[in-house]
DNA sequence: TTTAAATGATAGCAACACTATCTTTTAATG
DNA sequence: CATTAAAAGATAGTGTTGCTATCATTTAAA
């Protein structure tokens, strides 16, 4: 059996749906490569253009500007995540394993899901490490989170607060932990492979000693929390 | 008497030192005033140099670009934070009261240390809270990092990570709970204040709660590692 | 007092971030 | 099949950004 995995986006992330039609596909595709390659900053929707075969023009017609084109991106990888996390930890009843499950899905490399034809997990895990918060890194953040850009995140972080509850009732912080699982998960994947002195992974550079660390942080705090 | 503290900055993050002149001066507190108005993004060599009444050439001469200047300006910030961190834990003995204070001077608004001239440390914090991890998240990393742009930074996290290793010995991850800790009261700050439901300080955006919640994750871990 | 260094003033250029307009292609509909 | 609306292509243009170069003037050091 083929199954597509389709992600219905928000529709203020975009002028034109880019999941309705070839050239859409093809800026995603592209401008998650291109990114990846070139880093964020580097970017600009002329390279895209000419990445594609378009013109710059024609990009503008589906995204207003190269950060909107971002905060799609981190939006899509963040419901991705979410589904995998839902698919993955379906059926398990213990609390305890479901978290673990979710540090795992986080804090290690992802491959890339064939059944989304246009888009490479792999690179896009990548560029969301290093470029993710960047998204919501600025001025506008408060406007972008009003028309609802950041939902996905916020969504993630919420399954993951309740999976904390659920381990222990009593803690204190769990939205701050499901946030800081989150970003830790990316952060020190960033700091092993560039910073690494700022780990304890710098040996290694194996992606199996975050998740011990983040499993770690949260079950000594999940376990003394009364 | 009159104190005033000077910090010593690694020669490779200007092209002139900016602490030798008035217009470098200038060039820092003015940059510092109008990243903090407009955003990274939006600010420009040609703005600042018309809010200092020079021209952009003259920027130039101080810094090659403006992320350079984002990194002096950060560097200044982790090299001032590690200073206040070895005067406030001085003479303290017990590794559990030094960690504690370091958790409240990352965590907690600064004031403007008057000692330094030409430097508001509270609106400083306030960009280095939403600005502050664009100086390393670039393609770049690796390079500015061999010319030791983020040293103090890594100082920082190390003096943290030492603490942690005082209270338990046997802990594992100093380096990766020091480096959380600095990036977690910074972020948690950001949350709290433009993405609320990602923390659980929204209701009363009191920065003492993001205290207690860094001692708890802290202390949780150190505690049950053995 | 001389002289070197720093600053000011001005110009210029390539790339970037858009917007506008018109034509051609493609796809939907009667 | 013909009509027509939508999407895409082609081209042009404008203000801004990022940066370099040059030369005159001021300031500070020797």
């Amino acid at each position: 059996m083929e199954i597509q995995l389709h992600i219905k986006m928000n529709e203020k992330l975009f002028l034109r749906d880019p999941e309705q039609s070839e050239l859409g596909k093809k800026i995603i595709r592209h401008s998650i490569q291109l990114i990846h390659k070139n880093g964020f900053e580097a970017f600009t929707f002329k390279k895209l253009a000419e990445a594609i075969g378009t013109t710059e023009a024609g990009i503008y017609r589906y995204f207003e500007n190269k950060h909107r084109l971002l905060i799609y991106i981190t939006a899509w990888y963040w419901s991705w995540l979410e589904y995998r996390v839902s698919f993955q930890t379906n059926n398990i009843k213990d609390p305890v394993v479901k978290l673990k499950m979710v540090i795992i899905l986080l804090a290690t490399t992802v491959e890339d899901d064939i059944r989304t034809s246009y888009v490479d997990e792999g690179i896009l895990h990548q560029i969301i490490v290093t470029e993710g918060s960047k998204a919501y890194l600025t001025k506008r953040v408060s406007e972008d989170n009003k028309d609802h850009l950041f939902k996905p995140y916020k969504d993630l972080c919420a399954v993951i607060g309740n999976m904390i509850l659920e381990c222990n009732p009593h803690y204190k912080y769990p939205k701050s932990l499901a946030s800081t699982i989150i970003e830790m998960a990316h952060f020190q994947n960033f700091f092993m492979n560039n910073l690494p002195s700022l780990t304890d992974f710098g040996k290694n550079k194996n992606e199996a000693e975050i998740v011990l660390f983040l499993e770690d942080l949260v079950f000594s705090s999940l376990n003394s929390a009364q």
